[in-house]
Order: C-alpha cells, then sequence, then structure tokens
DNA sequence: TGCCTATTTGGCAATATAGCCAAATAGGCT
DNA sequence: AGCCTATTTGGCTATATTGCCAAATAGGCA
C-alpha cells in the first residue's frame, strides 16, 4: 500500500522539502521576477554567500532552478514556474489557521 | 528585503515542511479519499503508531488537516484540498529532472 | 471496577539540516 | 603572472527531525 509508492513519495517530498526554507522561499520569489545572479540573492538575504550558494544548490538538485554562468557571476533562474501557483494555497492555509486563532481568542474572552 | 518578509516566509515555510516527507505525503494522498482513522493509516503505512501519530500531529500543527474524536478512535480529514492540485506540478518537476537524465545519458553514450 | 483497544506523549539514539568560516576554484583585468 | 571578485566546497558545531519503545490517557464494554 505504501511501500508501492514510497519510491515516487520520496521524490515528491524530496521537491517539497527543498522549499521548505524561507531563504528559499524568498529566492524563489525573487527569481518569479526574473533571474538573479548569488551575489544579488546574498545581498537580498543578509547570510554568508556560502550558505545562499548550498541554498540555490538544494534548489537546482531539486530541480527547480537551473543556472547559467556568464563570466565570473551564476545566474539563477526558475525551472518550474508553475510552484508558484502553490502560494495561494499555503496562504488559504495560513489564513483559516489566523482566523482560527481569532475564534479561539473569542471564545476565551466570553 | 528579506528580514521584512522573513515571518510570513517561516510560515508558509512551516507548511511545506509539513508536507514534505513521504509518510505524511501519503497521507495527505490518503486523506484526499476521504477520512481515515490513525489506525487505518497506521496499518497502510506499516509503522508504529506513535510514529503516525506524530505525523498527524505535524500536520494538524501545521493547520492542513483537523481531526474528529469519534468513540475511542480519531479521524482525519484534510481541511485544505487545494494541496493537491501542486502534486501535478510537483510531478512536472520530477517528470523533466527524469527528461534531463535520459538526455545526459542519451549524451554520455555517443 | 477491570480490561481491552485506540491514541497521544515523553524520552532516547540516529540521522539530517543550517549556517558560519576557511579554503579551493574560476573568470576578468592589469 | 598577480590580483580581485564571484562562487563553490569542506569541515565543523548547533539544532531539528525521525522513528522506535515505553508509559500515559481516554473511551467502550463486560
Amino acid at each position: 500500500m505504501y511501500q508501492k509508492r514510497k519510491r515516487h513519495l520520496e521524490a515528491r517530498a524530496k521537491v517539497l522539502k527543498a522549499m521548505a526554507h524561507p531563504s528559499r522561499l524568498f529566492i524563489i520569489d525573487e527569481l518569479a521576477h526574473g533571474e538573479r545572479c548569488v551575489c544579488e540573492l546574498t545581498e537580498m538575504i543578509g547570510a554568508d554567500v556560502s550558505t545562499i550558494s548550498k541554498h540555490l544548490s538544494v534548489l537546482k538538485q531539486a530541480g527547480l532552478v537551473i543556472d547559467d554562468k556568464r563570466g565570473n557571476q551564476v545566474f539563477y533562474q526558475l525551472r518550474v514556474p508553475c510552484i508558484l501557483n502553490f502560494f495561494g494555497c499555503v496562504e488559504s492555509v495560513l489564513e483559516s489557521q489566523a482566523q482560527e486563532h481569532v475564534d479561539l481568542l473569542a471564545l476565551v474572552e466570553k
């Protein structure tokens, strides 16, 4: 039942895991507007370059971005724009949670 | 730039992280077909009940499922069906990766 | 009450992830 | 060649995640 699909589910999980980090989500969002080089992303996020480079490597391994070396810098771009559609759904999760939180608070205050 | 959105991106990341595990993806897929109790999911996945219970707790914390206790068992159901739409996109990532892999192999064989 | 089943929680060991620094690699320029 | 910038890689520590077992909790039923 599960064992049969395990391999496939692991592959799916890898893609999701690659997205499941605030810096990497930022990068995805940023790349949605166009390609960016490592130095630009590093500047925007404000972490060590090596950290950003590793995040980009995770995204690349997962098949979410592709890189293009030009001169001495490397530009990354989104390979699968459809992942952006997903964020709307994630937002609705967050919103309904927020709403529930408000409801709970209201309940407590009565 | 990033700091301003960090909180929000962390919230998004939490939802994605909750999905990013093969067993939890299986559960989501299964719940797409209707509610299931912990014992059913445990049976299907073949891990310890406590492990499944913790997976369900992760999904619940993330706002992805809701639980409903009836008698001495607890039924879980999907709270946000839109996440299912996302899998099509994840599949396309996997497929294009597979295709690239084939291309690379072909290249090596020449 | 006592027992059985279903589920959750605590705790532990193994493994994975994140982020930094330092060092290696690569391209451009003088 | 020598130097500078951009990027990646190795290595380390801190932290988080996973999965099991054992124990706690809760409901149903004799």
